[in-house]
RNA sequence: GGGCGGUUAGCUCAGCUGGUUAGAGCAUCUGCCUUACACGCAGAGGGUCACUAGUUCGAAUCUAGUACCGCCCACCA
């Protein structure tokens, strides 16, 4: 906590350090004042209200011309503290007037003309009036052109005795008064009326006024050099990188710090000023050989808070116990990854890192995680002001913690906003239920076995095993990658991907045996133990609870397993395990399952039906692939009997369907539906013209074939091929059916 | 006004260095209470990749501009 005693001390220390090397100084600066609370406000503490106003076009003589200079205001009072006319140095129409003198109405105070790039020619008459000290704006073209900060208010919102005859007089009873002067005066050019947005304060609802206070600032320019430097060497790295333009432009453009705040709660400004203004800077009171010739205990402290950040900005160091060299500090700074939003880049991590090179002599931190901001449906960002949010709270008690935790992540695009409504949480809580069912079938099947986690039998795997431990690796592997370069969502896909695809709908579906209950091979039951334990582990981070509760049930009978996962080691990819080749087999098996299905639910075959499969390979090794494997696939396609060869002929009455390398044929006879069959091949005959024209036009281009590499042209060859072949057998078939 | 992102199926998002039949989940439609899961299984439909111009043999992918959405900062005499 920032305000502890230690914390506090590092905060005064600090201050002193900065002040001592000339980097701390007193200045003036405008501020949002409430006369009526007779206190200064902070932007968010400001409420804003569309208004009615007035526009009134004042006019400004020029001394020694019978020539006037009409600006608009909306706040005519101000006009008492002016201490300059400007205008566009661009404008030809004012050109002429720049380096003359104007005269104040009424007060007949004179004041230079002067040119500054802000003022906009477009509005009201390309003149401007700048009162420096009323007004945030004319305060920065005051500093450029070093016009006196003329301040013409009291604390209480009357004016004081730079306004002549309406000292006393409160602001608007002035304005009036001016505005009847001028009048008479014939110094008001018009009055039109002006849609304007009022500042008030949030708790009175009186206007506020801008005031010049004094206030101390940081200067910032040294302080930012080194922590530019250290982005743009890329010895600290934003994730993702783009964020560091961002942070580039602020410190680029850096601004000095105000670091004094009106409040009452925060750390105290540690300057003491003694009856006759003299300051002393000191965490404690002064003693008396501190402030020789005053009396200590006459000495009043600064009224004044520090900015918050001005000890937030030392956190990653003051929470060490710096400024003493203790063992923490030695240890753990600096840190490696700072994570956070990206609102606060400049309000923190830059701070954070010009702290760190002032006070440390090294960056906090070498990466810095820029997570997203969660927003509405609308894609409006979700605040406590607009109502718009979803309550975390209310999600973990409806669908639990985890499920908050893995949707926010499989829903944040990397680095990114994501927009999220109520249903964005069913996808994890269906994810996690997954992975619990599957674990809960896996330790089922056990049967009274003991899971072995830690090791496989190698020569005890059929190829579906292999498989499942090659889509493992593979996946480790990517995960890692994806961790590595800070895409938390794309580690997190990966992963729902493999468990729901590879283990469950496939893995899981192949090994189970053919009748119920049967007990599962040795071999593959230890795989698939194996693999569960990898997916508890991977997705331990983000499925925290579930994989703990897994893992504890899994491993509860398994002499010398660690008391909780986060003790058991991360997955290593073991390279000898990926197998590409047997993987691409798989995918065969998987398409002729998968083309069966669809013959069967297009063709509306009864689910407990089973039927015979006919499947004419082009190339042998794919037959006895499939002949070698039909028990594990016989439920998953509904095979009675399976006749495979290059040599098949198509049964009467069958259904086909033409994949890359094979054709298949269901005998159905009954059940076959002439005209629905006919379309289904027709649709993919179709399909299949379209793409071959295409490439065809491709290959047939002369530039293509000059330009394109050999690789890709040969691809594209063998792609061709392919379709002719497929459409030639499609053709056939169709034919056949056309004959019945 | 300045800076930075985004725009791909009805919705939420993948698509890394240009060459895939542009993918996934939700939603929709069809059929299933099939040996863990109906919070499920299988299948299907759905996209001129915001727009315009350019670079290229080839653009969702690169460049420029436009429009719209959003975030941060500044400002509105």
């Amino acid at each position: 906590f920032t305000l502890d005693e230690g914390l506090s001390r590092a905060v005064a220390q600090v201050f002193i350090h900065l002040y001592d090397k000339g980097l701390i100084y007193r200045g003036h600066r405008i501020v949002n004042w409430c006369p009526s609370c007779k206190t200064s406000l902070s932007d968010d503490e400001l409420e804003w209200n569309e208004t009615e106003g007035s526009l009134w076009y004042i006019k400004y003589k020029i001394k020694g011309e019978d020539e006037y200079l009409t600006v608009a205001t909306t706040r005519p009072e101000t006009v008492l503290g002016d201490t300059a006319i400007a205008v566009n140095p661009k404008d030809p129409r004012h050109k002429k007037w720049i380096g003359r003198t104007a005269l104040l109405p009424i007060l007949e105070r004179e004041i230079p003309v002067i040119a500054d790039p802000h003022i906009d020619p477009e509005f009201g008459t390309g003149i401007m009036k700048v009162t420096p000290a009323h007004d945030a704006n004319d305060f920065e073209i005051g500093r450029r052109h070093d016009l006196p900060e003329l301040n013409i208010l009291n604390i209480d919102g009357t004016l004081n005795e730079h306004a002549g005859k309406y000292k006393g007089l409160d602001r608007f009873e002035a304005r009036k008064q001016l505005l009847e002067d001028l009048q008479k005066k014939s110094q008001l050019d018009k009055t039109e009326k002006y849609h304007l947005v009022l500042g008030t304060c949030y708790r009175c609802d009186t206007i506020i006024e801008p005031y010049l206070s004094d206030q101390w600032f940081v200067k910032m320019s040294e302080l930012a050099k080194p922590a530019i430097e250290a982005v743009n060497s890329g010895k600290i790295q934003f994730h993702p990188s783009y964020w560091s333009k961002t942070y580039l432009h602020w410190m680029d453009n850096i601004r000095d710090w105000c670091i004094s705040r009106q409040l009452w709660w925060g750390h105290r400004i540690p300057v003491w000023y003694a009856p006759d203004g003299k300051m002393f800077v000191s965490v404690d009171r002064p003693t008396a050989a501190e402030c020789p010739g005053y009396d200590p205990a006459a000495l009043v402290q600064d009224e004044d808070v520090l900015d918050t950040w001005f000890s937030s900005w030392l956190w990653p160091f003051s929470t060490f116990g710096w400024p003493d060299k203790t063992p923490e500090l030695d240890k753990f700074y600096p840190t490696k990854v700072l994570v956070t939003a990206s609102e606060i880049i400049f309000l923190w991590v830059a701070r954070m890192v010009m702290a760190g090179y002032e006070f440390m002599g090294a960056a906090p931190f070498s990466d810095v995680y820029i997570h997203g901001t969660v927003r509405d449906e609308r894609g409006i960002k979700m605040s406590k002001s607009l109502g718009n949010g979803i309550d975390p709270l209310e999600i973990t008690e409806k669908f639990g913690a985890d499920t908050l935790r893995i949707s926010l992540t499989l829903a944040t695009p990397d680095g990114q906003d994501p927009c999220i409504g109520r249903n964005t949480f069913e996808v994890g809580r269906n994810f996690v239920n997954k992975l619990y069912q599957v674990s809960r079938f896996v330790m089922m099947r056990l049967d009274g076995r003991t899971p072995v986690v830690d090791t496989i039998d190698r020569t005890d795997l059929v190829i579906f095993d292999r498989w499942i431990l090659s889509r493992l690796t593979q996946t480790i592997t990517d995960v890692d990658t994806a961790l590595t370069e800070y895409r938390l969502s794309a580690a997190s896909k990966i992963l729902y991907n493999f468990v729901w695809e590879d283990f469950c709908s496939w893995y899981v579906e192949l090994i189970k045996p053919d009748q119920p209950g049967a007990v599962i091979r040795a071999g593959s039951l230890n795989v698939a133990t194996y693999v569960l334990d990898k997916i508890l582990k991977l997705l331990h981070p983000f499925v925290p609870f579930v994989t703990e509760e897994i893992y504890l049930q899994l491993t509860a009978d398994m002499p010398g397993a660690p008391e909780t996962i986060t003790f058991g080691p991360w997955p290593k990819a073991d390279s000898s395990l990926l197998n590409p080749s047997l993987e691409a087999d798989l995918k065969q098996i998987q398409e002729v399952v998968t083309a069966v299905r669809s013959i069967r639910s297009e063709l509306n075959v009864p689910p407990g039906k089973k039927s015979d499969l006919h499947v004419r390979v082009k190339d042998e090794i794919l037959g006895e692939l499939l002949r070698n494997h039909v028990e594990y696939f016989r439920s998953l396609a509904r095979v009675e009997k399976l006749v495979c060869g290059a040599e098949v002929k198509k049964p009467p009455m069958s259904a086909s369907a033409v994949i890359s390398g094979a054709e298949i044929f269901i005998p159905l006879a009954s059940l076959i539906d002439l005209e629905v069959e006919k379309g289904r091949l027709q649709k993919e005959l179709n399909n299949l013209r379209d793409l071959l024209e295409k490439l065809s036009r491709k290959l047939a281009n002369p530039d293509f074939l000059a330009h394109a590499p050999e690789d890709i042209i040969s691809k594209e060859r063998a792609k061709k091929e392919d379709y002719e072949e497929r459409i030639e057998k499609l053709n056939r078939n169709l034919e056949q059916i056309l004959g019945w």
